[in-house]
DNA sequence: TCAAAAGTGTTAACCATACACCCATGC
DNA sequence: GCATGGGTGTATGGTTAACACTTTTGA
C-alpha cells in the first residue's frame, strides 16, 4: 500500500522537538466502528492502558502525522490498534472543546466505520491490545468525550441508513431479507412490516436473488441475496434516490 | 462578549516559539457564508493580500488558537475579517489533504453560515479588508482548495434545506411566500409549483401571517409572513419532521 | 388600461400503511 | 407432527403533482 510506505517515511523523519511561532492544538483522529451480529449493534472499543482515563474503554484513534491524510490516519490507527481493515469509513464531525482532553487542547476529527462482523469478529478480539466488540447499549462511560462522539455517530448512522444503501456494509456479502430487515429494525429502533419492507427493497431492483439458501437452520431456509453495487451507482447517476 | 475577552487573553499569552515532541499540522477554520438577494445566492469572500495565492479570492478564516472552541474561532475570524456577526453557523467538514496549502500541512475545519443579506450587505463591503458578496455561480478559482469547500457547502445546503427550516436564516424577518419559494428554487436549482408550494408550507403551521403587506411595489402587494421558531421547536420535540 | 405579480381548488395518479395465512424444513 | 421462521396480496387513505384563471395594485 503506497500510503503505508509514505507514512513510514514521514514517521521516521519525525525527530523532534518541533518549534512553531504560535501555539498549536494537537490533532487526532478517533473512529466509531460499528458491527452487527445476530443479537445487536456493537462498537469496537479499546481499553486504555495509561492515564488519563487508564483502564477506561475508548474509541480507537491517535495522532495525525504531518503530511498524512486524515482518512489515512484513521485507517492506520484502526489497523494498528484493532487489525481491522478494508472497511467503509466516512468523516463524522470534528470535536474541539478545549477541555475535552485534560492534558492539553486536542482537536479530534472523528470518523465512523461500518464493518462486516463476520469478517472481523476474531481478529479484533485476539489482538494484543485489549480490543472488544461491545453492544452499543452498554457502551457508556467511555474516556474523554467519547460518549458524545458515539451519540453523534449513532445519530448519523440512523439518519443515513434511510437514504443511502450503507446497511449492506454491516452484513455479510450474502444475506437474507430478514437479516436486512432486522438490521434496519435494530439501528432505527422500530419494527417494520415484513411485507412492505420486502416489496419496497425488492422494487428498487438493487438486490440480486442468488440460487442459494441458508444452511443448517431448523426451519425453512431463506433465500440469499446480494447487493448490486454497480447497479446502484448506475441508477444513482441517473438521479435515482435510495430510500427505505 | 466573553468569548472575545477569552480570545484576547489567550492571544496575548501566545509568546512563541512553542515546542512539541512531535510535528503538528497547523489548524485553521474557514467559513462559507451564504447570503441571498433578489438576484441570486451569494458568497462572502475576501481578497488575499499576501502569498500564497495573493490577490485571489478566498474564504474568510484563520488559525485556531489553543484553548479556543472551533466555533468560536470561526465566529471570531468572521467578525475580524468581515464584521459579520450574529448568524446561523454549523460545522461542515474538515479538510486535511497535506498539499492543500503549499507552505505546510494545514488542516482546516470548515463551517458554513447563513446570513440575512438585508442586515449585512453594507458592513461586509465597507470593511477595511477587501470583502465582497460574490454570486455563487461566479465564485470559481478561489485560493487553496476553497472551490472544493464551497462545493461541499453547497451540497450540504441543498440537502439540508429540504429537511430543516434553515431557509429562513437567509430571508429578512418578514417575507412573502414568493420570496420563500424563490429561495427554494434558487438553492435547489429547480422550479416549484406555486399552489403546491403554498399549500405545503402553510399546512405545516409554522408561518405567522402578519397584518402587513409589501410596500412600494408596482403591482398587488403581497402579504408578509414570519417564521414561528418557537412553534417549530415545540412541534419538533413532538416528533414532527419539517420537509419541503 | 395595462403590466406585473398575488392569490386561489380540483382531479388523478401514486404511495404508504395495515393486515393474516399457508408453506417448507429440521428435529 | 410440531415448532420455527419464510414467503406472499389486497384494500384504504393520504400525499403528491399537474394544471389556469381572476384579483389587486401602481404606473
Amino acid at each position: 500500500m503506497p500510503a503505508r510506505t509514505k507514512k513510514r517515511r514521514l514517521a521516521s523523519d519525525s525527530r523532534g522537538p518541533f518549534e512553531y511561532r504560535h501555539a498549536r492544538p494537537a490533532l487526532t483522529v478517533d473512529c466509531v466502528v460499528f458491527g452487527l451480529d445476530a443479537e445487536d449493534l456493537k462498537l469496537l472499543l479499546i481499553q486504555r492502558d495509561r492515564a488519563p482515563h487508564a483502564a477506561k474503554w475508548a474509541l480507537p484513534g491517535g495522532f495525525v502525522e504531518v503530511g498524512e491524510r486524515l482518512e489515512t490516519a484513521a485507517l492506520r490507527e484502526l489497523e494498528e490498534e484493532t487489525s481491522v481493515n478494508n472497511i467503509f469509513l466516512e468523516q463524522l464531525y470534528t470535536f474541539g472543546e478545549p477541555a475535552r482532553d485534560p492534558r492539553e487542547h486536542v482537536v479530534s476529527v472523528a470518523y465512523y466505520a461500518l464493518v462486516k462482523l463476520s469478517d472481523h469478529r476474531i481478529r479484533a478480539s485476539t489482538d494484543a491490545r485489549d480490543a472488544a466488540w461491545v453492544p452499543v447499549a452498554r457502551a457508556r462511560g467511555l474516556a474523554f468525550d467519547h460518549d458524545r462522539i458515539v451519540l453523534t455517530a449513532l445519530a448519523r448512522l440512523k439518519g443515513k441508513l434511510r437514504y443511502q444503501p450503507i446497511g449492506f456494509e454491516l452484513l455479510p456479502r450474502k444475506f437474507t431479507l430478514t437479516q436486512l430487515q432486522q438490521l434496519y429494525e435494530t439501528v432505527l429502533a422500530r419494527k417494520l412490516d415484513k411485507r412492505n419492507f420486502r416489496r419496497k427493497i425488492l422494487s428498487m431492483g438493487l438486490l440480486v436473488e442468488l440460487d442459494e439458501t441458508q444452511r443448517d437452520v431448523a426451519h425453512r431456509a431463506a433465500r440469499l441475496y446480494r447487493f448490486d453495487r454497480r447497479k446502484y451507482q448506475q441508477l444513482n447517476r441517473a438521479g435515482f434516490n435510495f430510500e427505505i
